[in-house]
Order: C-alpha cells, then structure tokens, then sequence
DNA sequence: AAAGATCTACCTACTTAATGGTAGGCAATG
DNA sequence: CATTGCCTACCATTAAGTAGGTAGATCTTT
C-alpha cells in the first residue's frame, strides 16, 4: 500500500541529513528508491514539500522517543543522558541532525522550512526544560539556573557534537561530550 | 591590485555561511560582486578552489584572533569566554560558522574540502587543550577532566549554539549559552 | 455479479532554467 | 610584448517540475 511513500521518505532523510537539502536532488532520491524521478512528484508535488514531511515525521519520531524516556527513566541527569543517546545514533551511522541540515541553509531555506525547524526546536526546548525544572525540584539536577537557559544550552552542546564528531567519524569523542555534560547538570 | 580576488572571498564566505556551499552559485558571487560569471574562474578555476581558499583564509583569521587572545586574556575561563564571542559575531550577523557549513554537506564534500575543515576544527582543539591545560595549571580552570576531552565540549557547545541561536536570531541566549560554559569551566 | 467510471501509482518524454566550466578575445599594465 | 583581468558567448549537464498516458485496483451503478 503506502510502501514507496514510506521509502520515500526513509532513503530522503537519509540523504538530507547526509548531504544537507540542497545536496540531493529528486535524481538522486529517484535512484535510492528505485523509482522514476517524475513519479516522486506524485507523493511529493515539489521538493519543500518533501522537506516539510521529513521535518514532521522526524518530528514526531522524536515526540515518541522523548515520551518514552519521561516514561523510563526517573532522574534529570539520567533523562538527558538518554535524549544524548539519541543523537549519539547519528554520529554512529555517519548521519546528521535533520534539522541542522536545514537550519545551516538558513536565508536561502523556504520560509515555510524555517518555521518548522523553529518548531522543531521549540518542542525540544520545552520538553528539556521541563525535564530540569523537574529534576530541579527532585534534586537530582542542580539548581542555581534557569532550565530555560539550560535546556538551550543542552541542545547547543549536543547539536554540536553531532556536527563535529560525525566530521571525525568518532562516536567515542561524543560519548566523553555528553558524559562531561551530563555530570554537569548533577546536583 | 588584488581587490577583485579579496571581493571574491569576502563575498563568497557571505554566502557559504549564510546559505550553505551547495546552496550558492558562481552566479550568485558573480552578482554579488558585480562581476562576470566567467570571470570568477580566473581566480578560482573550480568551486572546490575557492571553497579550499576560503577555508584556510578563514582558518588563518582565527589563527591570529586565537593568537591576541592568548596573548591579551591571561585566565583560562576569560580566554573561552572571548573565544566564544568570535561566535557571537555570527549569531549577530545572521551568519553560521564557515566550516559547520561545510561539515553538514558530510559524504557529498569533496574530500579536499574534507580533509581541510577537519584541520581547521583540529586547529581549534589544540589550541583550547592548550588553553584549558594551562588554566588547570594556574588554578583558573576546574581539574579533574582531561583537556582534550573539555576541547571539544566546548568547540561542540559553541558550534551548536550559533547554528540554533542564528535560526533564532538571538544573541541574548547565545550570550545564556556562554555564560554557563564559561561558569562551568572555573576552578 | 457485470459494466462502466474513477482513482492510484507509476511510467516516458519533455520543458525551462540554472549549474559549473570552457574558449577565445580585448584592453590595460608593467 | 607578455601577462593580468576581465569580457562575451558558448557548452554539457543537471535541476525541479510538467504533460500526458497506461495498467491495475476500487468504487458505483444497474
């Protein structure tokens, strides 16, 4: 039924986050999916609303790995460390940020692609936030700042890290980034 | 003399930084600059030419600002806090780092351009090992963490927050961002 | 249940514009 | 007079997107 939508879907995320959105063409995603490059523009009309879909499935992905760990895990420092796990994930399979590739084409991105990514962020911002503010009360995060600023300066660090030690290819230089940062945020 | 040239990279770095490499065309410099198309290849025969000289011109740039730090700034944390206001900058200006820019392209980047983005982000790492390696000798930095592992925390948390701060537009919390780095970092 | 109509998902073939890059000329400079 | 720096004019390729068609599934009507 919706397979080649599915895989549509897959291999351009796949490709995004590998060469950026203005690094692939409808050619390359035509080749990757096995399909002919006009029959792409039957699920996908033009190539940001091709991004548009990617950002809210990545989105919403990421919606259920952040509920799932509010659900696991207990503790603030442990909840961030496994919301770093996530992006350790990109830096093992040689794959950035989603949205980072987006946001890195910043003016030339279509309007409509930037207020995604801003969303994007936004809800991350949010559900980090809540989180310290939580571990702050349950003393297992250490108080003294705002989780709002906190919670922006996680992503910072992790954005980052995904940007830099998938350049070096070195998963184990990320795990140290995100060990030092978690043991910072300890009460 | 060579105004044309220094034009050519000037603008060139603009638009790599604000659009992304791929996400830029020798029509676009070429209009930038008020120039012929044609023309720029005579400077910069292929865009992987310019892209490499605009690298190293970028990485000697920071070379000399990471130079007067090192010789203005006497502390360590007040050397990662000027550090992170050559950041700041981009964020000011709407523009990301040159390099991250590059570094997101991943697999489609020559691996000329490659290997010279991983010499800049190396560059940076040693010279912030030095740094953090002599604050903990004079007692301005926190010990107990290896330099080279806080080296790279703090080019990732820097990388990271201009590329989210720029899609924001916010100094102010690219400033937050700073702040706690630097807090972090003292003895 | 059969017949027709419509829709889905894909195709080939194409258009238009832009891409990076080349060839060759010409005027100024040293 | 040779080099530098720019030009016009061009090329091949690739980009996103369109036009129009076809086979098969599905829905509608009798």
């Amino acid at each position: 039924m919706r397979d080649t939508r599915a895989e549509l879907l897959s291999q351009a995320e796949t490709l995004v986050r590998g060469r950026g959105f203005a690094g692939f063409s409808y050619a390359d995603l035509a080749e990757a999916v096995g399909i002919r490059k006009a029959s792409i523009h039957h699920h996908f009309p033009t190539k940001v609303d091709l991004g548009a879909t990617l950002v809210v499935a990545y989105a919403d992905r990421y919606d259920a790995a952040l509920a799932a760990i509010r659900a696991d895990v207990p503790d603030g420092p442990g909840r961030i460390a496994a919301y770093g796990q996530l992006y350790l994930g990109g830096v093992e399979q040689g794959l950035g940020c989603l949205c980072a590739a987006l946001a890195i084409e910043g003016e030339a991105l279509p309007e409509r692609l930037r207020g995604d990514i801003a969303t994007f962020f936004e809800g991350h911002l949010a559900w980090l936030e809540a989180v310290l503010r939580a571990g702050q009360a349950d003393g297992s995060v250490r108080s003294g700042l705002e989780p709002a600023v906190l919670a922006r300066y996680v992503i910072a660090t992790l954005e980052g890290a995904l940007l830099m030690e998938r350049l070096f290819a070195s998963p184990a230089a990320f795990a140290d980034t995100l060990a030092v940062l978690v043991e910072g945020l300890k009460a």
